[in-house]
Formats: C-alpha cells, sequence, structure tokens
DNA sequence: CTCGTTTACGTAAACGATTAAGAAAACCTT
DNA sequence: AAGGTTTTCTTAATCGTTTACGTAAACGAG
C-alpha cells in the first residue's frame, strides 16, 4: 500500500505537504500541488481509512440497524428496498454502510457501543424494535441518528404517511361505493396504530359505520394470519364487500381463502392491500394497493443523516413525511 | 471515549501493560491482568477501531459485493435471504458487515481500492457481473474472497447445487409420468448454463425427447418475460406436459397467462419454479420447486471466509456445493 | 553469594494520517 | 533599504493501539 510518506519521497517534500495538497488546502504551490495530487494518482494511492479515522474522528461510514425479529426483515421487500435506497444514497455521498448488530467480536455490546467501536459517522435505525432499550440508548446518544417509521424526541426521522394511504384508500373504497369495510390489521407498532386511527377516522368523515367485527388483527408479511382473519369475517352474516390486508403479501393468505371459497376478485369480494411490491401488480387482477415510496423514504434518510453529520450545527431535528401512491389496480369492484 | 490511557492510568501501570492484560498476553501477573480487565469494564473501555485496525491491518470487518444490475439484486428474496445468512454468520465471528461499492467520498475507486481503502479483512461476492474487470481486479488481489455461484481459480466459492436441483425436478417429472417438458431458463450465467446443461442431461438418461422450441429464454425474476415464454408454448401444436420457469417468482408471469386461457394447474398443465421462495409455497397449488439452502450457502461462504482470514496458511481453495431440497408442492399433475 | 532464568512490567517506536505553529523565501510598500 | 505581508513549505505533536525489546526483581541452583 502507498501511503503518504512514499509520495512525499518520490515528490521531494514532507508528509505534511502532500497531506494538504491531496486535501486542498490553500497554503500549498499550485504546481506543488497540481504534481503531487499526479504523483498520487500514477502511484495509485489511496488514504487509509483508519489512520484518517483514528486522526479525525470520521469515519465516512454510516451505519444501518437492521434487526430482524423472526428473520422477516430483510425478506420483507419493503425493508430491502428501504435498505438499497439508503445504501445508493449513502454512496452518493461517499458514505459506506455497515450493520450495526450487537454482537461483535467474542464480546456482547450494546448497539451504541458498536456504533462507538466503529466510529459509526451516523446511523439509520431502519428496522428495530423501538421499546429495545439498547435502542433507545442509542437514540438518545451524541451520535447523529434518522429513524424510520418512528419518531423520537429531537431526532430527525423519515415516515411513510401511512395515514394519508388508509385515507386514500378507504376514499377509493367509497368512491367505488363500498360502504362495508373490514380492515386487518398489522401487530401493534406506531405505524399500524397510524393506521387504524386513519381508518376509523376516514370512515367516519364518510359516514361508514365500522362494526367491532370488521377490525381483524394479524401478523405482517404472514400470510396464514391474514387467511385465518380472512375466514372469519366470511363467516359474518352481514359480510364486508372488501377487505382490507395488513400488506400486500398477507393478502396471499386471504386470496387463498377466498380461492377456496370459490369468490372471485373483484366480482364476489374486493381486497386490497398495502405496501405496492412488485408482486401486487403481477397478480391478477392487479392488487388495489398503496405503493410507499421505499426510494425516497431511503433517500431521505441517508441524505439527511449525511447533512446532520456534515453539517452538525445547522441540522435541525424533523419529522420528514413521504407520500405514498395510490394503485388502483383492479381488486375492487364498482358497486352501484 | 475512555482509552487503554485512562485504564493506566487509574491502575497505576503502562499502556503496554494495559494492552497486554485485555489482549491476555502471557507476561501479565495474573492479578495484574486481572484488576485491569475488571477497571476496564467498570470505565466501559471498548477499544478503538480504527486504532487497532491502523497498527494491525486487522480490521475485522467483511465487505459484500452486492451489485444489482437493474435493481433486483437485494429485491430477490434468493439474494436477501443470502446477505441475511451471511450477516448472522459474520456476527458471530465477530466482523462487522460493509457494503463494497465502486465510489467512495467524491472519487471513483475500484472495488479492490474500496476494499483496500476500508482494509477488509475479506470479501464475499455474492451477486455481482463475473465479467466485470473490476470485480475480476478484486478476485485475483491478495484480499481473501469467497464468490458464490461463480467458480474463479484457486478461489474457494460456494456454490448451490443447481445441477442436482434441476436433475430432481426433472426426475420428479418423470417420475410423474411427464415426458413432453418445456424448459424457461433465465439470462445467461454459470447457474443459468449448469441448469440448462443439467436439463438436457437428465433428460437423455431419462430418454425424454427435448425438442428445440421446447426450450426457451427468458429473464430472472421477470414474470413478464416468462409470461411471454409461455404463450409461445402454449402456440405450440406438440404443447409440453409441464412448463419449468427460471424462479418461482418469473413463474407469476406465466400463471397469469395459463389463467387467461383457462388453464388450470395442475389439471391442465403442470410447472415447476426454482428457489423455494416464501410465496411459492404460499401459493395454491403450491409450487412444486427446488429450495434453495440460502441460510447454509451463506453460512458457509462467511465461514469459510473468516477461516481464510484467521488462518491464512492452513486456508484451501475449495468447490463447496450445497445441495437444495425438492418440494413437490401441488403443482404437478401424475400423469398415468 | 553469584549467576543464570523466569516472571512481570515499562520504554519507545511504529501504524498513516492531520494540523497547529514555526520558518524561510518572496513580495510589497513607503 | 528596512520592515511588514504573503506565500509556501516543514517540524513536530497527536490520534489509540500494538509489540519488539529492555530491565528490574525474584527465584533457584550450584
Amino acid at each position: 500500500m502507498v501511503s503518504m510518506k512514499d509520495i512525499s519521497i518520490k515528490c521531494g517534500v514532507s508528509v505534511a505537504t502532500v497531506s494538504k495538497a491531496l486535501n486542498g488546502q490553500s497554503d500549498i504551490g499550485k504546481q506543488t500541488a497540481f504534481h503531487i495530487r499526479k504523483v498520487a494518482k500514477e502511484m495509485g494511492y489511496f488514504p487509509n481509512a483508519a489512520a484518517r479515522a483514528l486522526k479525525t474522528n470520521r469515519t465516512n461510514n454510516i451505519g444501518v440497524l437492521f434487526v430482524d425479529k423472526m428473520q422477516s426483515g430483510l425478506m420483507h421487500e419493503y425493508f430491502s428496498s428501504l435498505l438499497n435506497s439508503i445504501k445508493a444514497e449513502a454512496e452518493r455521498g461517499g458514505y459506506d454502510v455497515t450493520f450495526i448488530s450487537s454482537n461483535i467480536g467474542q464480546s456482547k455490546m450494546s448497539y451504541l457501543e458498536h456504533c462507538r467501536y466503529r466510529a459509526c459517522d451516523g446511523v439509520v435505525i431502519a428496522c428495530a424494535d423501538f421499546n429495545d432499550p439498547s435502542v433507545v440508548e442509542l437514540v438518545q446518544s451524541e451520535i447523529p441518528v434518522v429513524t424510520i417509521d418512528h419518531v423520537f424526541n429531537d431526532k430527525t426521522s423519515i415516515l411513510s404517511n401511512n395515514v394519508r394511504g388508509v385515507k386514500d384508500l378507504v376514499e377509493f373504497l367509497a368512491e367505488q361505493g363500498h360502504r362495508k369495510i373490514a380492515f386487518i390489521h398489522g401487530e401493534d407498532t406506531s405505524v399500524t396504530q397510524k393506521r387504524i386511527a386513519s381508518f376509523y377516522r376516514t370512515c367516519q368523515e364518510l359516514g361508514i359505520a365500522v362494526p367491532d367485527h370488521y377490525v381483524k388483527s394479524a401478523l405482517y408479511h404472514d400470510p396464514a394470519s391474514s387467511g385465518e382473519a380472512t375466514k372469519e369475517l366470511l363467516a359474518l352474516t352481514d359480510r364486508p364487500t372488501c377487505i382490507m390486508y395488513p400488506d400486500d403479501f398477507s393478502f396471499m393468505g386471504g386470496r387463498n381463502v377466498l380461492d377456496e371459497r370459490g369468490l372471485k376478485i373483484p366480482e364476489d369480494i374486493s381486497v386490497t392491500g398495502y405496501d405496492g411490491i412488485f408482486l401486487s401488480q403481477i397478480l391478477q387482477p392487479a392488487l388495489t394497493t398503496v405503493r410507499q415510496d421505499t426510494i425516497s423514504i431511503g433517500r431521505e434518510a441517508a441524505a439527511r443523516l449525511i447533512e446532520s453529520i456534515e453539517n452538525p450545527k445547522a441540522a435541525v431535528a424533523e419529522q420528514v413525511m413521504i407520500d405514498g401512491q395510490l394503485l388502483p389496480g383492479n381488486s375492487v369492484k364498482r358497486i352501484t
């Protein structure tokens, strides 16, 4: 590995001069700087990240917290797409992306300790249990943090607009004439709470009655539980005309149940999903759903994190709301 | 941040002693070492990764090369699952995982340069264009490398047993009485080549004739192209009784075409997929497919990489073949 | 009591970069 | 021409570790 020392020798200057020339400091002669840069390029020089980090306490490395309780983390297209986008934007900004875990080396360490150990310049908390004390500790530390889909005091967070998304869906259903809408929601998270609230609220605004038994609980990304909920809904005497699923993938479980019962979508029953994953628009009929703009969410998360890293004083914590987009699909029938 | 210096002061010993005690060197008194370790823990000491890396040239960090041409990389469950497994095993071994890209900071750099810059102890090449000169350069460098699903000279590679997988599928089809088997394959990669070869070979062994027009080309993870191929196959006068799809997800494209034509699976036509993604077993009927053992592949990749990092001399390049598992599903009809 | 050995610890140089402070040369200014 | 600026480069300290080497004390053997 060629170091600054090698360059300094070849150029007949001191290491300090090389450093400054390469970093574009002003107190180096035009020609000297040019020459040094040329030689550096020729010799295939690249700075030693460790040395630089040791001295500057900046690593150009951001951590992503991706704790996948029950393996569903990365498997879920929402999160993998998010990660992809975070990664892309980080790269654009000149940052590397490292996963943060709670065990490195032989020793267990908290997320915060891990971040400090690696001297991450900042962290995106993409998918984690926000009640985990270890996560809270990290959020409250001095390390710049951006959270996704969860708000913490004084921290920037990027939020997929779930309220709007569910509202759009329900309004769309209402426009199509639906008045008997069932809602299957995922496990209890802040996202779920917002969706449920938005569902009730929108229904109320539209004067749509929501019997308790129209609201069922299931798990995200789990077709089986949504299938069960579907069965319960179908067993009702006042069957809903439309079932809203927790997410596109879970809908597959409901789809199977509907198939078994010989119910056609959308002729016999209408359905909606959430997420707008690739699959949802491949299905026949295409699923009526809301595409969450993972590209923007990831981009904003990384961009704002980098901004707050490079400009700590100017940084203000804010909540950035990213709207999704209603994909009408063909899984909802117009009721006249 | 508490450093060794702080500990040394508190303990009244030199920094060297602290270092040795913490690293379990033998030339430190039992009690001294114990005491130092105790104080270190109390003070919440964690080594500075940069300083350590600078000195030892070891980072406990492995890179993963994940180049997703056409964004399909991480979205593909095969790869996201792989990544997940690599990450898990790396963590177990005390390593962090960082994405390797070709641009960091303002400057473009090759993958190799990136690895050197970050001083990655090793790299898993999980998903990349193996013809890319930049990738080849990395593979041929001094950095320990493990490749997945592609063999390079003198480098360890972990291979999903595609030959066996396709063989199992075809044999299964033959057992069910199929003699007219169409095969839609993905774009040209070494994996594809193996699958095609295995398909022809197995058919030959079983005395199954394969007309040229039974073999179609499509793209992985692309339902549309598989849908097109399906149409072509259905237009044939001597229709196949079974269509093998490039992967489970692509099958969804074929499924739509079959649906449109009113063809029931498996009554009217049999189908198989490949990968064994979550979705494949949710579908009704469950897809006959081969589950690629991504858990093992990722685990082996990480484990062998770490082994060759920590034990460079003992390391021997080898090809590790990981068998998949046939999932019979219900998408193949028994023909009598 | 000396002289090797062992044990336990300290000294100091290194890793590769950054940066404050200093110094030499060149350039004005009057 | 003397003094002040500016420009350009160097010196040396520093970041937190690791590690080869040195050394002092304690021990046992003869």
